[in-house]
Order: C-alpha cells, then structure tokens, then sequence
DNA sequence: TAAAGCTACCTTGTTATGCAAAGGTACAGA
DNA sequence: TCTGTACCTTTGCATAACAAGGTAGCTTTA
C-alpha cells in the first residue's frame, strides 16, 4: 500500500482530463469509466466520479442520453459536446507543452 | 492574461520535480531557480519558492553550502543528496508511467 | 561615515480546489 | 421482498501555491 504521496500531488487535475479522454470516440456509461480508471493510478468511487461527470454536463462539456440495460436500471450514456472536444484539444496541446518544458529543465 | 484554471490544475505537485530536476546536475541559487522556471508556465515567486526548498531540504532531498557572491549577500547554493536523487528517479519512472496511461485511455 | 538601495534570505497567513468518504433514493429482476 | 445496479448530494480534508510582510548584509554614493 501506501504510495508515496509526492506522486499522488502529481496527478491532481488529471481526472478531468482523463475523463473527457475515455469519453471521447466511444459511448460510456459511468461504470464503464470507472472500469477503465480502475486499471490506472487514477483509480477512483462513484462518489468522485458522479459529481464530476454532472459538473462536465453543467459546463457544457458533456451530454448524455438514457439507455434502457438489459437488466437493471437505465444508463446515462455520455458523449462529448463540441465545447468538450475542444477542452479536451486545449488539454492534449498543454500536456505536450508541459512535457516539452520538463525535457527542457531536465539534468 | 487569465489562463485556464483547468490547465493551472494540471502543475499542482509539479513544481517540486522540477525544482529537482534543475537542481539536479547544476549548482544553483534560488534566483538561478526562478530564472529557469520564469521562461515556462511554472513561473513562480520566491514566497513560493523558498518554503519548497526549505521543506526539501527538510526532509533531506537537498543540501546547501554558502558561497559568496561577488557583489551582495552571500547565496546558498543547492545539490541534490542521495535521497533527493532517488527521489528524483521516483519521478521520473512516475511520469513515463503517467503518459503511457494517458496515451493508453485517449481517442 | 552615514544613509540609501539592492540583493538574498525567510515566515506567516490565506486561498483555492481536487478528491474522497459517507450516506441516500429509485427501479429492475429473481 | 430482497438483492443488485445505477443514479446523486453533501461534507470535509489535505495541501499546493500565492501574497504580503519582514530581517540583514553588502555596496555605493552623497
């Protein structure tokens, strides 16, 4: 257990940004993205998750559409909105810059 | 002005690898530091900078020899320790590891 | 030699915010 | 009616970073 916690402060505000990536192309539903959060170091619970997706919806970034599931209740199945595709190109274009300045600054 | 906050979000925690990673390899000084770090989005201030590197000195990530400057105050000037290195190297294998999940989850 | 100004060091609030934890509702099928 | 799935909200915490204020030593200049 136990990860060192100076790592766990690197990943702050990814989240988001992973979320909208997961989203983007495919049509998920949000135990969909928890499952494939769960295979990464952005493991996380509903409870983060829920008021996540519904502040994305807020900010315009994200809709959804119910879908009946062949057993249980109906989904929320999320799609990014025009808005979303361009956060989410903004985010790719500051991850790569960051990159490039941390080679920069590098020993 | 007025950059993102969403994109602000993504340096929280950087700042100390990169403190790292400049000292790393060089000799420097706190100006040296914001130097650097001015040319890039992690441009900060010594209110920020100093209480970092008392904390990673704290906790024995750095040390400091004083040295006189040729006119002014004399400068404490920065190295890495052992543990600082590891550290370092924590990092680094980190943020490899947090591309290739990016990468792996995108579009 | 006194004073002003610059450089370098440091500390103490305050803010912002991401995320987790915990608790709660509703509906479907067995 | 019990279990499982899916939705959601509220509360609280931890902490990174900023802002502002403060001390002291060196150099220059009047």
């Amino acid at each position: 257990m136990s990860e060192d916690p100076k790592l766990g402060a690197l990943r702050k505000g990814f989240l988001e940004f992973l979320v909208l990536r997961i989203i983007s192309g495919s049509t998920v539903y949000s135990a969909d993205i928890l499952k494939k959060l769960a295979a990464t170091d952005f493991a996380t619970q509903e409870g983060t998750l829920y008021p996540l997706l519904s502040r994305l919806r807020r900010e315009g970034l994200l809709d959804y559409h119910w879908q009946e599931s062949e057993a249980g209740p109906p989904r929320k199945y999320y799609r990014l909105t025009g808005a979303g595709e361009r956060q989410l190109s903004e985010f790719d274009a500051y991850w790569a810059r960051l990159n490039q300045t941390i080679d920069s600054l590098g020993s």
